[in-house]
DNA sequence: TCTTAGCACTCGAACCATTAGAGTGCTAAC
DNA sequence: GTTAGCACTCTAATGGTTCGAGTGCTAAGA
């Protein structure tokens, strides 16, 4: 077990690296006020700590680094969450001030605002919308042979999608096709949408629409809602201000790492409840071993449904950052509930 | 006056450094089987061409390397085209084929082709969505206090904004709203949509629509049509591929300028015809001193639409941007002008 | 007159030695 | 148990040396 000096000697020395970046010596520890002891004990201190592997040594006389374990260490037992600035909470009220009603620009903005006070990458995931539910189906014709297919959710979301015409059909079987659609389809799941598009209107379209095999073909192909995620960046390029970040090919694959969607599901990994530090080799991609990402989500209403992450060094300023992501998440899911309730 | 042997040596030297990146001297030169002269001759060749402004040494004793005047001598007058290699021809016919019938997605796959092909940054201008005229308007209800409007334009482009809609207002009153603005401003520009909305349907509100005061704002906000332009990135990351760029300030100022849609003018003036080569200071932004920029124009029918820009280092790959982008920008005025003329 | 061989010269990159300084571990005194 | 003192270690910075690639100039050769 740790006695309650090393513990104090820890947490310093970690605080102080986070804010230096630069490793910690006896000497310079031993001048901070709340640690009242000579370099010499603070060395013993520091030597047992390493040898319990909290502490490292970049060689053999330089200062400390927290390991990650030690890291690990400050992260479960001395995050003392202290109140957010004022300054910090005006700016993040800020997001909600001019009343934007649509999801998508909340998310956004909420984004922007937090790669913005950490100075590291933020990257939002909106709710999946094939979770939404059809509002309103509508094709619009452009010409002779195509045509757009519209489909408006409870949300609020629009989607939309191109698609060809098969040549010579009748304008008035598009219009009946649409009617039936909407009587049929509505409140349906967008990601059960083709096949409820097919159980419920393949049978009427058979009964009331001329040549409905081709129309109905063109259309199914146009409504596959696309399995794309929702994922909203923002301050990407703030890795590069971090000193830890040197090496142009460990930025190279971090950012190739982050851009490629396919691996967002390893990056802020699902369905965890509460907040979520991952430090340095806990995260599951080898790009980010140098990376600590701080996870959380955030829900509409009773169901959760998108998660915030900030990607930044393992040298990160947790406190700070877990304290914005619990203010934010709240925020954001009072007010995305507020603004779906309100529908 | 240049002779025939200065502009052979200028020519292998620019060629040269464009592939190795390395300085390039005498000796290495006069291995070269264009150039059957002997070190010492060069070594006179690229002394007068130096004095003449056309190459730099980076320290006394160094080999050359060309000046901006002198890239621009040969962008100038040494571009010989060669056809594209029948590989990238088939790459880039591969945008087209499956038959996406979305403007959108057509620029998109193109730009990523380019940064595929090229090893640079690619940015597409897509046509600005303010030229294109009103289809259709729509509004869905989301609930008793918010909606979708929806615009289609002729060109299958479709704009969306939630809004909220006034309290206690009669559903039916939408209806007939919707009516009004659909024969009244059907085929107007959408740039020109806020003015027209006032000019030709506000009296008519007026008429039957009961506090159609409110009803009216509301929507006007709604129909804004957003300034910002329609920009597609793709390889943005290949920058931190080219050994020109080692800075990591100069990288992040760099990237720094592309991201602000904002800066976009001044990367890719507008209004230019034909394939236009910017080089190093050329450009007007100080971040792209180290930069080359190609752009060229592609046009939907008649009109010029849309611009293609490469970003690369100065020592670009001239010969090959220039035919790809020759290419490419001949394909997709063909390709979108068919895709909007089937409409 | 143009070309080229020869040579002295310059400069950067790499290597080594030296030094200063910051930090350590250990021992012994308090 | 704490701390002063000291020998020790390692990095970073400095400076000198060497090597090699490249140059410019001169003079000889075609």
């Amino acid at each position: 077990m740790l006695t309650e000096r090393q513990l104090l000697i820890l947490k310093v020395t970690v605080d102080d690296y986070i804010e230096s970046a630069q490793p910690v010596g006896s000497n310079q520890l031993s001048k901070k006020s709340e640690l009242p002891f000579s370099p010499a004990t603070i060395r013993n201190a520091m030597a047992d700590l390493e040898k319990m592997g909290f502490l490292e040594k970049t060689h053999t006389s330089s200062g400390r680094i927290p390991s990650q374990k030690g890291y690990r260490y400050y992260v479960d037992h001395m995050l003392t969450p202290r109140p957010l600035p004022k300054q910090d909470i005006l700016q993040l009220q800020s997001i909600f001030d001019d009343k934007i009603a649509e999801t998508e620009q909340v998310i956004k903005r909420s984004a922007m605002m937090l790669s913005e006070l950490t100075n590291y990458t933020a990257i939002l995931l909106g709710p999946d919308v094939r979770k939404h539910t059809v509002k309103k189906l509508s094709i619009v014709p452009l010409g002779s042979d195509s045509a757009v297919a519209i489909i408006v959710t409870d949300s609020g979301h629009v989607e939309n999608r191109v698609f060809a015409i098969p040549p010579g059909l009748d304008p008035s079987d598009i219009e009946k096709m649409v009617n039936i659609l909407n009587e049929r389809l509505t409140g349906v799941l967008l990601n059960d949408l083709h096949i409820r598009l097919e159980q419920e209107t393949l049978s009427i379209f058979r009964q009331h629409i001329n040549r409905y095999a081709e129309l109905f073909s063109t259309f199914r192909q146009a409504v596959v809602v696309p399995h794309e995620e929702n994922v909203y960046y923002a301050g990407k390029l703030n890795i590069l201000k971090q000193p830890d970040f040197h090496d142009i090919h460990k930025i190279r694959s971090l950012m190739d790492v982050m851009e490629e969607s396919k691996h967002i599901p390893m990056i802020m990994p699902h369905g965890s409840l509460g907040l979520q530090i991952r430090i340095g080799s806990e995260n599951t991609l080898s790009a980010m071993e140098d990376c600590s990402v701080i996870t959380v989500a955030y829900a509409i209403g009773e169901e959760q449904t998108g998660s915030i992450a900030i990607v930044g060094p393992k040298r990160m300023d947790y406190k700070r950052v877990v304290t914005l992501l619990d203010t934010l998440s709240g925020d954001l899911s009072k007010e995305l509930t507020r603004l779906i309730r309100g529908k």
